[in-house]
DNA sequence: CGAAGAACTTGAACACCGTTCTAGTAGAAC
DNA sequence: GTTCTACTAGAACGGTGTTCAAGTTCTTCG
């Protein structure tokens, strides 16, 4: 019974659930898989290794739209099922940042929102960096959205600090209020709207600038 | 010539530049200062608080925008200020990552941004939706530039895998090519061009779905 | 001026961490 | 059944954040 690479990954993705990205060690997860820390060097190069290894994992996890729906549809199914998939493993947003352009799958996304924008009607160049924006804006929804989670769990989140912050700038007790009031999910479709409504104003020709 | 706790902060951010974030440790931080590290514990309780409090720093130095602007600029200013305050410290989206809507000046740039998309029209809970999407398309986008620049300088950047993975998708390696052209400059711009569109085309009463 | 108390630092330790290395064992192929 | 490869154990190296009792320096006040 010896320990195979796909082992390996597998171990780190139930410790990641479990213990979040910071238990997540090599001598922890040795532990769990009842071998001793120098046998994982031998399936992976460096932990550094490992974690790009599970963020594609995390990343392939993203279903593949029905190419024949319209553009807007497919960008909003890709969009929620990048984000879906972040959020389904602990710290999955975090992981995923700063591998973020590299690997097939995330490219694989990026390219199905830039097929979508371009069938939208944008030209190619400004197609891609809509893909890449809209891309950016689910990791960083996503980051924030878990990082809240996690300080939360941990204890260390609290309000009165941001609410006390929030008097020494006008209008921003009520801006906080908002933001607090409204779900996650709401927010994220408003802001995954508001791009896509600027692709259909830019797909007719009626571009602003910059 | 006691330590101050502003002369800790000051050498930490300046720490930062030098070595990068991973190179930001405790001791190294005293050993800077030519203190013990213990001593750092009496002015910040531990490590995380000492990076919330860089964090911060850091968006400090988002200007405020002149109140009589149009809206789009006001805007514009913020998203651009904020992209450039990152990118002044080494590291400084990664940085920022987790500490996101907590802290006094990012809610100050989440506020003035919130201002902003009500002027155009906007109705108060989507206009703050669409104002912390703005922040997290220039978090995601800067995490990813930044990140990008920090492996192609410690040499972990290999073109190959990437233009190799795209062998594996339809379309991929233009889209690729398409990216690696672009200038982040331009990236960011038509990024931020499509969400203002889109504030735009929904302050005018035509809103889409999402 | 001198004592009292607060503000701050030291030095040593604790319990971890990623990684490397040599020596050795188990499995597959011939 | 031997040989070669794939894989693991064990021990160590040089780090890390953090804690704590003991000591020092500065400030305040009688």
């Amino acid at each position: 019974m010896r320990l195979r690479r796909s082992d390996v990954l597998d171990g780190a993705m139930r410790l990641l659930e479990e213990e979040g990205l910071a238990g997540l060690t090599m001598r922890r997860l040795a532990s769990a898989l009842d071998v001793r820390p120098s046998a994982l060097y031998w399936h992976f190069a460096d932990k550094r290794t490992l974690l790009d290894a599970m963020a594609e994992e995390v990343v392939s996890g993203v279903p593949e739209p029905d190419a024949s729906l319209p553009w807007d549809e497919r960008a909003t199914a890709l969009a929620r099922g990048l984000r879906d998939a972040l959020r389904s493993h602990r710290d999955g947003a975090r992981l995923h940042a700063g591998t973020f352009v590299d690997g097939a799958h995330t490219l694989r996304v990026g390219n199905g929102l830039l097929a979508a924008f371009t069938d939208a009607g944008l030209p190619r160049p400004r197609a891609m960096s809509t893909a890449f924006a809209t891309l950016h804006f689910v990791l960083g929804h996503t980051i924030e959205e878990q990082a809240r989670d996690e300080l939360r769990a941990a204890g260390r989140w609290n309000p009165e600090r941001a609410v006390e912050a929030a008097g020494a700038f006008p209008g921003l007790a009520e801006a906080l209020a908002d933001f607090e009031a409204t779900p996650p999910d709401t927010r994220f479709g408003e802001g995954l709207g508001a791009i896509l409504d600027g692709v259909r104003l830019r797909a007719t020709g009626g571009a602003g600038h910059a």
